[in-house]
Formats: C-alpha cells, sequence, structure tokens
DNA sequence: TACTTCACATTTT
DNA sequence: AAAATGTGAAGTA
C-alpha cells in the first residue's frame, strides 16, 4: 500500500488511533490500534511518506494523548477533503487552537463559506458544518472535537459512544472539568 | 430554566 | 420514499 500507518496506543475511550502519513502529511485518522484494511482509493495512489516523517507523527500524536503537548508540527494532506469541507477543515485548523472552542455557528462564519446565508437561516450552515466535521477524514488533528453546539458539547461521530471521546479529549484538554471517573492521560 | 417546534440540505435505509 | 443527522433560535409555560 502506498500509505503509511503511524499507530498510537491511547488511554481509556480511544483504545488506539492509527494515522495515515503520505508524503504531504498526515491524511486521515482512524479511532483504532489498527489501521483499517482499506483505504480510500485516494490515499492507496498518494505518494508514501518516509519512515522519518511517520515515526515524527507517532511520537507527536502519541505526547498529544499523554497531555504532554499542544501543537502538531507536522503538516496535514487535505487531498481526502475538497470544497466546502476543505474550507470549513482548513479555517478550524488554523483558527482554533489547544484549550480552544468554537461552536458550529461560529465556524461556520468564521470559514467564510455561508457568509452569503441570510442571518436567518444560520442554523442551517450550522447544521452542514456538523455533517462536514462528522466526516472530516482528519479527526483530532483537524481539532473536530473542539467544535462545540452553542448551548452544550453537541455531537460527535463514531456512533453512540463517540460523545465520550469528545469529552475526553476535551477534558484533556483542560476544557472541561474532570469528571468524577476522570483518570487522565497516563 | 426547561421543553417544544421549525427551518431544510445531504446522506442513509 | 422516509428518516436521521455532531444545530440554532424563537416561542411557551
Amino acid at each position: 500500500m502506498a500509505v503509511s500507518w503511524a499507530s498510537v496506543a491511547a488511554p481509556e475511550p480511544l483504545g488506539g488511533v492509527s494515522v495515515a502519513v503520505t508524503a504531504a502529511g498526515a491524511a486521515a485518522v482512524a479511532f483504532s490500534a489498527q489501521p483499517p484494511d482499506e483505504v480510500p482509493a485516494r490515499l492507496a495512489t498518494a505518494p508514501p511518506a518516509d519512515a522519518q516523517r511517520t515515526a515524527l507523527v507517532a511520537r507527536q500524536v502519541g505526547e498529544y494523548l499523554a497531555g504532554r503537548r499542544r501543537v502538531f508540527d507536522f503538516p496535514v494532506d487535505w487531498s481526502l477533503t475538497s470544497g466546502p469541507q476543505r474550507t470549513v477543515l482548513q479555517a478550524l485548523h488554523r483558527a482554533v487552537g489547544y484549550g480552544r472552542t468554537v461552536t458550529y455557528g461560529e465556524l461556520a462564519a468564521g470559514s467564510g463559506v455561508y457568509d452569503a446565508v441570510p442571518t436567518g437561516e444560520r442554523w442551517a450552515a450550522a447544521r452542514e458544518v456538523g455533517q462536514i466535521m462528522g466526516s472530516n477524514p482528519v479527526a483530532l488533528i483537524v481539532p473536530c472535537h473542539r467544535v462545540v453546539a452553542s448551548d452544550g458539547l453537541g455531537g460527535y461521530g463514531g456512533g453512540y459512544g463517540g460523545v465520550e471521546v469528545k469529552r475526553w479529549l476535551l477534558t484533556l484538554e483542560g476544557v472541561l472539568a474532570p469528571t468524577l471517573d476522570w483518570s487522565g492521560p497516563a
């Protein structure tokens, strides 16, 4: 296969994280310690990353999950995204740092993609942003977990248990107060 | 404050 | 064709 997978062990609700790395950067993330059997066709033809970079990505992600890293130095391979999705995700990646959050509506406005949408229909933009987050191929690195609903947590992909992951990540970053069952990244 | 209803584009069943 | 979706804002009690 053409991509290198950086697998990282992770605490509690995650279990593990795998990152697909191409020569351009991190292209996809899966919430499992074992890389998926199949990869998007786009990645199968992408130029592979050298072992050096793959190791770098694995190390930084590991440090982040351990609470010892706040920013990722490696670039993101946006080839799996397109159109408005790419615009929104890039806006998020650029504007929302560690320990910060934005609401779906704010991200929609900040990305500039929905400027033409009348104020009275902001909900539509917010919902579409939600869709984009849910289909974000580079979760974690593009911090889709830092996007919350205007009144609370909002949802998270990965089905039912997904929200648990979101909570864990936000607690890790100090956005949420630790809950009673919070055991920390270690 | 808490709960209900509406707005509506895509995607999945 | 029908239902659900990572929302937001306004209206009701």
